[in-house]
RNA sequence: GGACCUAUGGUCUAGCCGGUCAUGACGUCGCCUUUACACGGCGAAGAUCGUGAGUUCGAAUCUCACUGGGUCCA
């Protein structure tokens, strides 16, 4: 550890914090497997590499390495491990835009390479960012979803779920893009507006508008709404499809808009994700009318091969021709299309593999699971009681966990590989036995792949250390930080899996932080171009800044507003912080005795306020109250510590008497703590200031701070000191005058002894004297003062009038209160200490000025 | 369209299991080169706490409606 021998005069984040970047070794943050320390295993988000930590991800970050780092100190044994979610389409799409390919160019092998690759390099980017963020991740435990150690756990899950009968194979309606023949998640279906034309026909007598008149031949019913009065006699009838021929019910639902078209719809499988919601409510048939390349297929009839868009016009064509097409409207409409090529996307109706959801058992575990904010463990239940259908976890790309699992082509029985042979590509590994069933030798490997969130909600088990022989010894982790806007995706499927592969809660708490938004208030994006990148905050005023504004712009789980204020406030309030430690360890250099305990008035009010500090900030930090927590490490530090205290002690600092001892005790007592309590925050300053404070040793070694100090008379002392002290300045720069400038003599009365060692005096330069006694004063009752807790309760509705009977009464009734008073001609009895005189002071004789701090402290100035 | 959250001085924000003059920061204004700090100190101005109604002696705080914003989902 390098020591400076002259504390620089500014404080400079950047070069301090490069410093300590690459002083600290990664091996300090290391879980301790042997360890008899309580573990404390953080479920750590895995972010997608795509090679930008963005803000958001690193305002996550800042929370989880605030609890991090203080159970650390509290001597838990701390597991903050760091994951990485590869597989995804943004990857693939990446590697086609960079290569100028499509996947199908190359070999599926080498498309993945490809990829793997490249989110490598992303990977190592966004290491670098973490690490320049002061983040404390334990690396020793970082995992890499794309890598076999990884994705053969996720295979293992995916067989054991299957051996349970929680995954299954079924036909369910896709987003599919048949340019790129893939099915699609919502996620990647992008919405634009284009005119069409609404096409009102005769269906068998029953006008209906339809936008796809090519998909007739999926038609399965015709909808209108129940309280419609147009329709009431068809209900429950049969209509016969025109240019078909086959028959379709006419059904009702509250869902269909009767003044939108004729207030009749078709419904085909499948025109729109309307059309898959009744489908499924109604059970209605499926009819096929579109394939995988988007031609129509044999239902169609004599359009069959045809294009939709070609099938369209021929279908509107024979409509004219047959004298049953009305009219054409143009219609604007969102279109769902393929977000890279823009082809619009059908909904398909494919084999696709299932996980059961059990809805009941997630709920429950949800319940066992402390959440914080507590609010937050509705959206889940809600989402939970409201799923309709099975998790889809089958996808059609290449760039993911293969699914594990051969046909058998003799009798297509599904073909499971040993466990230990895992991990494996069905297509391109062969199973090592026959078929059980058949006993064939010849299969098709699985060319679906799994969701990712079937890689990442297993990150848990893989943290804990699942292997699948057993629930893991560190199995449930003690908490999971997340942001609320994957409560439903990535908390819901991890509880899902836990539950399926353990029977119990993945994580005793869960942590949800807000969402980080631009300067502007909105969410940040390209297009408003309101998005900060962390370097640039990190390189203008670093990462202790950028930690402080995480810590305390907005109330946890708040979604927080980013401000270059508040980054501004947090740099400052450093700088503050530094010249608070030059002037400490100036003193503590200058030598002399330095005292075991707080002996002077002043140092022992600092110590009990330094006392209650811990004890607020301790309690904050346990419920992640980190903005709490910042707000009274800041306030204390410049209002009570720089302000107050410092002022106070500085005429007995600056000699050499008996004070001064005792002085330096407090001084290094509170420095001492401030680190420890800033360290989870701002960890780079807090070890700048503590090595120079200890000569050398690390604050992130030091246990949190336990600092038990109590003395009230200290405190209602010390109040009166500091109280009188702020009088007299706001009376000098009331005066005009300097707040150095000499002030003759000043004399405060007091209720009680009061020995403050000369601070007083020094502080506000004048000759001060404490007097146990009542001024000689002529005193008067200017007002009455209410205890509204007391009154309000007792009196209810009588509580204003009894305060007016009390005002209205006289000055010596009002310092000697009667039994009763008079309210609205009733006597009410008069309630003890439910209010007490406000008193203004004439001056008596001597020329002098009077300050009342309090009913019963009042200061006397005499000018010289 | 649904669920949840949110609205506080010019800007951001604390408080929100009801109680006396609503917290702090940034900005603004005035005074002060006080031997840690002018990236400072002292002081001031600035908010009828989104709108409307209700409960209550009393509402920023509780209830309802409306409006704007956010996130997720349909």
């Amino acid at each position: 550890m390098s020591q400076p021998k002259e504390i620089p005069k500014n404080y400079d984040p950047i070069e301090v914090e490069e410093r300590w970047m690459n002083t600290w070794k990664k091996e300090d943050y290391y879980f301790d497997r042997h360890s008899k320390k309580p573990q404390f295993v953080i479920d750590t988000p895995p972010p997608y590499p795509t090679g930008n930590f963005h803000i958001g991800n690193a305002f996550n970050w800042c929370y989880i390495d605030f609890i991090a780092r203080y159970k650390r100190m509290c001597g838990y044994n701390v597991m903050f491990p760091q994951g990485w979610d590869c597989h995804g389409l943004p990857t693939e799409v990446k590697v086609e835009e960079l290569n100028g390919i499509t996947k199908n160019d190359v070999p599926r092998e080498e498309f993945r390479k490809m990829c793997r690759e490249l989110t490598l390099s992303n990977i190592e980017k966004m290491r670098k960012t973490m690490w320049r963020c002061g983040f404390s991740n334990d690396w020793s435990n970082e995992y890499i979803t794309m890598m076999p150690e990884y994705y053969k756990k996720t295979q293992l899950s995916f067989l054991r779920m299957y051996k349970m009968g929680d995954i299954y194979q079924s036909e369910h309606p896709v987003n599919f893009c048949t340019r790129c023949g893939t099915a699609i998640a919502f996620a990647e279906v992008s919405y634009e507006d284009r005119t069409t034309k609404l096409n009102y026909f005769d269906f068998d007598g029953l006008e209906i508008a339809t936008t796809r008149p090519e998909l007739l031949a999926a038609c399965v019913a015709v909808a209108v709404h129940p309280d419609d009065e147009r329709y009431t006699s068809l209900k429950g009838k049969t209509l016969k499809v025109p240019l078909f021929g086959h028959s379709v019910k006419i059904i009702t639902d509250e869902a269909v808009d009767p003044s939108f078209g004729s207030g009749a719809v078709m419904i085909c499988t499948f025109g729109d994700k309307q059309d898959v919601h009744w489908w499924k409510q109604h059970k209605l048939d499926l009819r096929k009318a579109i394939d995988m390349t988007g031609r129509m297929t044999s239902i169609a009839g004599k359009y069959q091969g045809m294009t939709s868009t070609e099938c369209r016009e021929a279908i509107l064509a024979d409509m004219k021709s047959q004298g049953i097409l009305k009219r054409q409207v143009p219609l604007d409409q969102h279109v769902g299309t393929c977000w890279r090529c823009k082809t619009p996307i059908e909904i398909l109706s494919e084999r696709q593999w299932f996980v059961k959801v059990h809805n009941d058992e997630i709920l429950e575990k949800a319940r066992q699971i402390s959440w914080t904010p507590e609010h937050m463990r509705s959206r889940l239940e809600n989402w939970a009681q409201q799923m309709e259908w099975d998790w889809c976890i089958s996808r059609q790309r290449i760039f993911a966990t293969p699914i594990p699992v051969w046909f058998c082509k003799k009798c297509g029985e599904v073909i499971l590989p040993d466990e230990a042979d895992l991990p494996v590509d069905p297509t391109v590994d062969k199973p090592k036995h026959a078929c059980p069933k058949c006993g064939g030798n010849e299969f098709v490997g699985e060319t679906d792949v799994l969701d990712t969130w079937m890689d990442s909600s297993i990150s848990v088990l893989n943290v804990t250390g699942w292997d699948g022989s057993k629930v893991p010894d560190l199995f449930p982790a003690q908490i999971r930080p997340q942001g609320h806007d994957i409560i439903r995706t990535w908390a819901f499927y991890t509880i899902l899996r836990a539950n399926a592969l353990t029977g119990g809660k993945p994580w005793e708490q869960i942590l949800v932080n807000g969402m980080v938004l631009g300067d502007d208030g909105f969410k940040m994006s390209k297009s408003r171009g309101n998005v900060i990148v962390p370097e640039e905050v990190l390189s203008k005023h670093g990462a202790d800044a950028f930690r402080q504004w995480s810590a305390s712009g907005a109330a946890t789980g708040q979604d927080i507003v980013f401000s270059w204020n508040d980054i501004t406030a947090g740099a400052r309030f450093q700088t503050k912080m530094w010249n608070i430690c030059r002037f400490a360890m100036m003193q503590l250099e200058k030598g002399g005795p330095e005292s075991d305990k707080a002996e002077v008035l002043a140092d022992r009010w600092l110590m009990h306020r330094l006392s209650q500090v811990e004890k607020d900030v301790t309690g904050f930090m346990n419920v992640y109250n980190f903005d709490g927590a910042i707000r009274v490490i800041r306030e204390f530090a410049r209002d009570i510590f720089a302000d107050n205290y410092i002022e106070l002690v500085k005429g007995r600092l600056y000699s050499d008497g008996a004070g001064r001892a005792s002085a330096l005790y407090a001084l290094r007592t509170t420095i001492d703590a401030l680190c420890r309590m800033l360290a989870p925050f701002t960890p780079f300053f807090a070890e700048e200031c503590y090595t120079i404070l200890t000569g050398g040793k690390s604050v992130h070694k030091q246990s949190w701070v336990d600092f038990d100090y109590v003395d009230k008379l200290a405190l209602d002392e010390g109040d009166l000191v500091v109280k009188v002290v702020s009088e007299i300045r706001r009376y000098k720069h009331d005066a005009g005058m300097a707040l150095n400038a000499p002030l003759g003599h000043v004399v405060v009365y007091t209720p009680f002894e009061i020995n403050d060692g000369g601070d007083c005096a020094s502080a506000i330069n004048a000759n001060v004297e404490f007097k146990c006694e009542k001024p000689k004063l002529t005193r008067a009752v200017s007002d009455v003062k209410f205890n509204f807790g007391v009154i309000g309760p007792k009196l209810r509705k009588q509580a204003s009038g009894y305060m007016n009977a009390i005002k209205a009464l006289p000055e010596d009734q009002i310092l000697n209160p009667p039994k009763t008073v008079k309210v609205d001609g009733a006597e009410i009895e008069v309630i003890a200490d439910s209010f007490e005189p406000v008193y203004s002071f004439s001056v008596e004789g001597e020329k002098v000025e009077v300050l009342t701090l309090s009913e019963d402290v009042i200061v006397t100035v005499h000018k010289n």
